[in-house]
DNA sequence: AACCGCTTTCGTG
DNA sequence: TTACGCACGAAAGCGGTT
């Protein structure tokens, strides 16, 4: 049977959602954004669009281009409250139905042609039902692959609806060009740039080979076959080991050590909770720093015992960090991660774990659950812990 | 040759 | 005029070991 993909975009979601919640913002220039002098936009209205505004870009640049900006604090569980009822719709329309982040999702529709007249009148219905239910937009693309889909809802937003038929995809890439395309930043367009590759027919004149060793194996063969509209195959990823990470650039540089720590500590107590709310292992701790002037290094250690508690990290990212970094260099940005996640089923869990081992780790959980219940026993919390 | 640890780079929303 | 977050995954390249 003919493969049918859809891939679902929620139109200016952080924005649409401010809206909502506040109709008195409707038809006005919107940033969702961080608040601090440094901060960046995450989501804008499409009137602030019209200035030139875009995610990712200073929210210090976006209001000198739109000085009648609103900026708003993003507020994520509200929007992951929303996202999630969107998906249960999905779920409606599709038994396959694959979330790509928060405002995005991929569904599976081949064979529901037995029950709708078309994909596209399917697609007509998902609109109708989400806006009627949550009041949000979205695009909808469709297309014989995820890649070719994905790539189609982005053709025609706000409130789109693209549908490209089977053996026209080569024909969409070319009218879409190589920027556009997912998978391709700013980096590999300016390296093909380099090598007089602007267009995706371009791009198709040169061998596997050639690309692969242009680019590497893997991306000379992904660039390969997205310039012929064929899907690369990214979403079929066999769960191993994950990462939980956490990092901050501070308003102003900073140079104070104990300052310093002082965030590491609280970092590597907030990331250990998540791990543990997880129940996993934890094999790896790393740091990454940032100065001034942007360079920017990692560390990591991958000790011969598994990580369970937070002393342990703030150890290792305080070793790391003391290693890496010179005195009186500012800081700019710092970060803790935790690398090498497992899930509880994971081959490590058994048997490496001795009795001693096993009550710290139950004490540590005990702590953790105490911190979850307010800012007061989490500060206390985390200078008692660092006191021991 | 295969695998592991470490660091950097690139891309995504 | 400049201005540039955060969390995550994938991969390359290197040195080292099994």
């Amino acid at each position: 049977m003919e493969p049918v993909f859809f891939h679902i975009d929620l139109d200016a979601f952080f924005a649409a959602v401010e809206v909502l919640d506040n109709p008195s913002l409707k038809g006005k220039c919107i940033i969702v954004g961080g608040i601090g002098p440094r901060s960046v936009v995450s989501t804008c209205s499409y009137e602030a669009r019209k200035y030139g505004v875009h995610s990712a870009m200073p929210v210090a640049k976006a209001l000198s281009l739109c000085p009648k900006a609103i900026v708003l604090p993003a507020r994520m569980k509200r929007y992951a409250q929303l996202s999630k009822e969107v998906m249960n719709i999905f779920t409606r329309f599709s038994p396959d139905v694959t979330q790509i982040s928060i405002d995005e999702a991929f569904l599976d529709m081949t064979g529901t042609s037995l029950i709708y007249s078309s994909p596209r009148d399917a697609a007509l219905q998902i609109k109708k039902q989400v806006f009627e239910e949550t009041g949000l937009t979205l695009s909808v693309g469709i297309g014989p692959s995820r890649y070719i889909a994905k790539m189609a809802s982005d053709y025609n937003k706000p409130d789109g609806l693209c549908r490209v038929s089977p053996g026209n995809e080569q024909r969409f890439i070319d009218a879409i060009g190589l920027k556009k395309l997912w998978g391709i930043g700013k980096v590999t367009l300016e390296k093909l740039a380099q090598h007089t590759i602007t267009t995706p027919e371009k791009l198709r004149t040169y061998k596997l080979e050639t690309l692969q060793s242009m680019f590497g194996q893997i991306q000379g063969s992904y660039l390969f076959n997205i310039c012929r509209g064929i899907d690369p195959g990214i979403y079929a990823q066999e769960a191993k080991s994950h990462s939980i990470s956490s990092e901050i650039t501070f308003p102003t540089d900073i140079v104070d050590r104990d300052v310093l720590f002082q965030y590491l500590l609280e970092m590597s107590h907030e990331i250990m909770f998540r791990a543990l709310s997880e129940g996993v292992i934890v094999r790896t701790v790393g740091v990454k720093i940032r100065d001034p002037e942007f360079h920017t290094i990692s560390a990591q250690k991958t000790p011969d015992y598994p990580i369970y508690n937070a002393t342990q990290v703030y150890d290792l990212a305080k070793q790391l960090f003391m290693n890496k970094w010179p005195l009186h260099t500012p800081v700019r940005l710092l970060g803790v991660g935790l690398y090498q996640v497992y899930s509880g089923e994971a081959p490590l869990q058994t048997g490496l774990f001795d009795e001693s081992e096993t009550k710290k780790r139950t004490l540590e959980k005990t702590v953790l659950e105490l911190q979850k219940k307010g800012k007061s026993v989490t500060k206390a919390t985390i200078l008692h812990t660092s006191e021991d």
